[in-house]
DNA sequence: TTTCAGTCAATAAA
DNA sequence: TTTATTGACTGAAA
């Protein structure tokens, strides 16, 4: 750059030359010794997070210990609990001998006796985790079939159980108020109706943004696939086993907890990498770094401001500086990975869940260049309010949660208009609409009527790329069809729509690129193009698979005979048009997403291309089957052509099989 | 395991 | 050069 520099400026004289050498001398020392101080600071950071770290495994092995004492303390009292059931059992068993009216109330049919043992311990269970005496359910229900007979029949009886509870029920009345209160039990059958419990579980996490996963994790023990089948299908109580009616015990127990709800759902927040409300004094590690951060960017405006080759060197240094800030972190993630990977499932570990107060480096470090650029324009923009919006948005977050007068809606109303778009995604976005199909176009307008690109756009508003601000401005989704993570680009959108200095921004940006691409050209045209990075990697690559119209047709065929292909018929037309079956079942994701974005019902009617002779679809693509070709490479038009009719044909055979079964069946 | 939403990079079209 | 399209991928939901 600096030989650039020089053979640009040789008309000057020597004495000029001299001096530019020594001011650029000047500058080169002084970015280093800013470049060392930078680095230096960062180390710094990295260190605090470190001991931060390590502060909060400490704690977290102190906690650890301390659930391991509390199971132990509750293993040992559990025997207590067994004698003591078992006494009181004896005591309830010789009562109901003397006090016939019991029996009459509460004994069961003739057939008592045949009601199982382990019946008897689920109740027994349910008791326990009324009371709130909860023990780790896989080792709770220890194998009674063991015990020897007479000790099974002395301890089944449901008279004696259905006492013991309503003695339990009796010397306590908060459990007995929650058993008959709390509405999930039916008071004729004794039963819990799972299907209310599994409907307000949905509510409650879908109302909270708790995924299934970490539900299913932290509340139930169970992997997500089954949490979903419970909450999909919930068998009725009668039907399930002891072992089947945990889940649902769980459930209840936790609905009727709001502390529970509340923790799972910052949990859950953590887990995203989304940065809580309230963030604990303990927890203020990313805090500092911010801190420290923006110290950087002030200190790194004053360089600015004294450089002189042009707007981009500090963005550069700052770049820069965050790279290695990002290594450092990535370096650093991998380290503290380790400890709670026996906790968490592998999946949700991988990087940058795991450590939750942040979000992965790459994000983070992605967020924090966003956030520092869109602060420097603020700062270059002094006819901007004084009360900034990061700022009312910093005040907010250290607001405590339900303090004072100020409702979700505020909360939203500051989210949207502030810089902080992901902390949305923290809240019930239920209330907050936006249309999407306005925003959309006054955005297009914008940028049109500015000449602002949608790379430029993409990059610098929504941190996407051109192909996808394309896709969202041409397709805009209806608000209420929109994802959570969808919802964020709209906001953002609607966000940049309020700025005042949107365009000049952008505008600005936009001439920044424009330079910095000719002036690279200009660079590569003189040869001092130390050669192509990505040369060796884009060798590598797999060349992009391009389908032809009537490979296209044929898909298109065959999503109107079966538009959920078995993976039978997947491999056939695979197999037939000589693509990879990921390929065919790609396909066909993507055009059923396609599909229900535009809102086709008919696509092939709307976009095939039919031969004038024909009268349907399938029909277009169907002509004389030839012989296939045997050189891929070598085949005509006709050969693929044959070969696409052979996979349509395919299709329809599957189709008439599957028909014809049907009807034999 | 399948399906889907969101996204990207490569490529085609304007 | 910009914008639109599309095959492929990821993570989450079912």
């Amino acid at each position: 750059m600096d030989f650039c520099v020089f053979t640009a400026a040789s008309p000057r004289s020597d004495g000029q030359k001299m001096m530019m050498f020594t001011s650029r001398d000047r500058d080169i020392q002084r970015l280093e010794e800013e470049v060392q101080r930078l680095q230096r600071l960062l180390q710094e950071v990295q260190e605090r997070t470190a001991n931060h770290i390590a502060l909060l495994q400490q704690q977290l092995a102190n906690k650890s210990q301390d659930i391991e004492r509390l199971q132990d303390k509750l293993q040992s009292q559990q025997d207590y609990e067994k004698i003591k059931t078992e006494l009181r059992t004896l005591r309830a068993l010789s009562q109901t001998a003397d006090d016939p009216h019991v029996v009459s109330v509460s004994s069961p049919p003739s057939d008592v006796s045949s009601v199982s043992v382990e019946n008897d311990h689920v109740i027994q269970r349910e008791l326990h985790h009324l009371l709130g005496k909860d023990e780790p359910l896989s080792e709770s229900c220890p194998d009674i079939s063991g015990l020897p007979v007479e000790n099974r029949r002395s301890s089944s009886s449901s008279v004696s159980l259905h006492m013991f509870i309503k003695a339990e029920n009796d010397s306590d009345g908060d459990v007995s108020c929650a058993v008959e209160s709390d509405g999930f039990m039916d008071e004729d059958e004794r039963e819990f109706d799972t299907a209310r419990i599994a409907q307000q579980v949905k509510e409650a996490l879908q109302q909270q943004n708790i995924g299934q996963r970490v539900f299913g994790h932290y509340v139930l023990g169970l992997s997500q696939g089954t949490v979903s089948d419970i909450l999909a299908r919930p068998k009725p109580w009668r039907k399930l086993t002891s072992r089947g009616r945990e889940p649902f015990l769980r459930m209840k127990h936790f609905l009727s907890d709001e502390h529970s709800i509340q923790t799972l759902r910052i949990i859950q927040e953590r887990l995203r990498g989304i940065v809580p409300w309230v963030r604990p004094p303990e927890m203020s590690s990313d805090e500092v770094i911010r801190n420290i951060l923006d110290q950087s960017r002030l200190e790194l405006m004053d360089v600015d401001s004294r450089f002189l080759c042009g707007g981009d060197a500090s963005e550069d240094v700052i770049r820069n500086i965050l790279h290695q800030a990002e290594h450092e972190m990535q370096l650093h993630s991998h380290v503290t990975n380790e400890t709670p990977r026996d906790t968490v499932k592998p999946k949700e570990v991988d990087y940058g869940t795991l450590n939750p107060s942040v979000q992965s480096p790459t994000d983070f470090v992605q967020s924090i260049i966003r956030k520092v650029k869109c602060e420097m324009d603020e700062d270059t923009h002094p006819s901007a309010s004084p009360a900034s919006l990061s700022s009312v948005n910093r005040s907010l977050r250290t607001l405590p949660v339900d303090s004072g007068p100020r409702t979700q809606a505020d909360f939203q109303l500051v989210c949207v208009e502030s810089c902080e778009v992901e902390s949305l995604t923290g809240l019930d976005l239920q209330s907050l609409e936006l249309d999407t199909g306005s925003i959309t176009q006054r955005v297009k307008e914008a940028l049109t009527l500015n000449n602002i690109g949608q790379r430029v756009f993409g990059e610098e508003v929504l941190g996407l790329t051109q192909s996808s601000v394309s896709e969202l401005l041409s397709h805009p989704k209806p608000w209420t069809k929109l994802s959570l993570k969808g919802k964020e680009n709209f906001i953002r959108m609607h966000r940049w729509l309020q700025d005042p200095h949107n365009v000049q921004r952008l505008t600005k940006i936009d001439q920044r690129a424009r330079l910095k691409r000719d002036s690279q050209r200009t660079f590569d045209g003189h040869g001092f193009c130390l050669g192509n990075h990505t040369g060796a990697f884009e060798a590598v690559k797999r060349p992009r698979v391009v389908l032809s119209a009537q490979e296209k047709d044929a898909l298109r065929a065959a999503y109107q005979l079966e538009p959920y292909p078995s993976q039978y018929t997947i491999e056939r037309l695979a197999s037939q048009l000589g693509l990879q079956t990921s390929t065919v079942s790609n396909w066909f994701y993507n055009y059923r997403s396609r599909i229900r974005r535009d809102g086709l019902t008919e696509p092939l009617q709307t976009r095939t291309v039919q031969s004038p002779a024909s009268t349907s679809p399938v029909s277009s693509s169907l002509v004389p089957i030839k012989q296939e070709p045997s050189d891929p490479e070598m085949e005509d038009d006709t050969q693929r052509h044959t070969r696409v009719s052979v996979a349509v044909q395919a299709v329809t055979s599957v189709k008439t099989e599957k028909v014809e079964d049907l009807a034999s069946f």
